[in-house]
DNA sequence: ATATTTTGTTAAACGTATCTAACAAATGTT
DNA sequence: AACATTTGTTAGATACGTTTAACAAAATAT
């Protein structure tokens, strides 16, 4: 029923689109925004990759109907193409804000570690995590204090062999601490 | 200076081993567990794919030093192997306990979302995360009143057209209400 | 209108991961 | 010892993403 557990770890190559084609159709979407338009050279600029490379990506993006083309070669992106986009760009949004709100990772940190994972998470995680951060944003006195504590809180491994939080191997172990 | 903002999206490529190769490690790292012994064909199995595949897999991460093979054709993980493989597994507990914990996903559902994270997480991002879990499982009474107000929150989206916490695409508007 | 530059596409190559099929080597059985 | 099965490797295929090089088509400049 469902998921077959021997193949959790095949989920990763799973999903509609791969993380690059995903890029591409971001790009398209901020250069839209940017400059009101968006062609094949504009994509491959954004991204930093061959103008060749673009041009079969988008290829694909097209005849899977992610993307159109108008008469004069400019890109848009289908309703389809757009949810998707929207979709991306929301879990990004909230990751990174988790990362840099609750982890305190740098803004920069935060970007990259949200860059790799956001388009990997599903929409059931993606809503949980907005309901998580809208707690913690919310200013409510508990949590205020919680955050207020959370900042004070310095973890101590304080076990020589099994740690009740990592468990396995101890993140911490190899660090002065 | 180190990062080129630029080339953000393309650090999802550019890991030391792929997620398939790293599976590769964590199976013989499993398989060694609990039978004693690992071969190319209890790899095979183990992650539902062909012989040749693991053949082919298997021999490069000899060539790179993560595996070593006894006389008899049995693999072993390299020092270095299994300090990858210990610190896939420590990212992926804490990132499973942080799905099953804090956003309340089923085990099955933090299981898998865990798989497809685990190995992108860099260990500071990692350690952060243990830090974050060692306060909310420690059970001050700080955490406590957060915890229960967690539970009892329900996000509820005001905003019509800007959301806070999500900002962009608002998860919950296409979901009831 | 002609010449130059920009743009998009295609071909050939490389690297990754997977498959099936064929085969050789090792192991197991009778 | 002979036969059968299991195991590991290699070859040829597909699919992805990338590159450089060559080329055609389109836009720009003179």
């Amino acid at each position: 029923m469902g998921i077959i557990m021997k193949d959790v770890w095949k989920k990763f190559e799973q999903t509609e689109l791969t993380h690059s084609s995903i890029h591409h159709l971001l790009a398209i979407n901020s250069l839209l925004k940017e400059h009101g338009y968006s062609r094949s050279v504009d994509i491959a600029h954004h991204l930093n990759i061959s103008r060749s490379s673009v041009s079969i990506t988008v290829t694909k993006l097209r005849d899977k109907g992610f993307v159109r083309e108008d008469k004069n070669r400019f890109l848009n992106l289908s309703k389809k193409g757009e949810e998707l986009v929207n979709s991306v760009l929301s879990k990004r949004r909230i990751v990174e804000q988790f990362f840099r709100e609750v982890l305190d990772l740098s803004s920069q940190e935060a970007e990259v570690e949200a860059c790799k994972v956001e388009h990997l998470l599903s929409e059931p995680t993606g809503k949980k995590l907005i309901g998580f951060m809208g707690y913690f944003l919310s200013g409510q006195p508990d949590v205020v204090k919680f955050r207020k504590g959370l900042e004070a809180f310095n973890y101590v491994c304080t076990s020589t062999k099994e740690c009740e939080v990592c468990e396995l191997d101890c993140f911490f172990k190899h660090n002065g601490r």
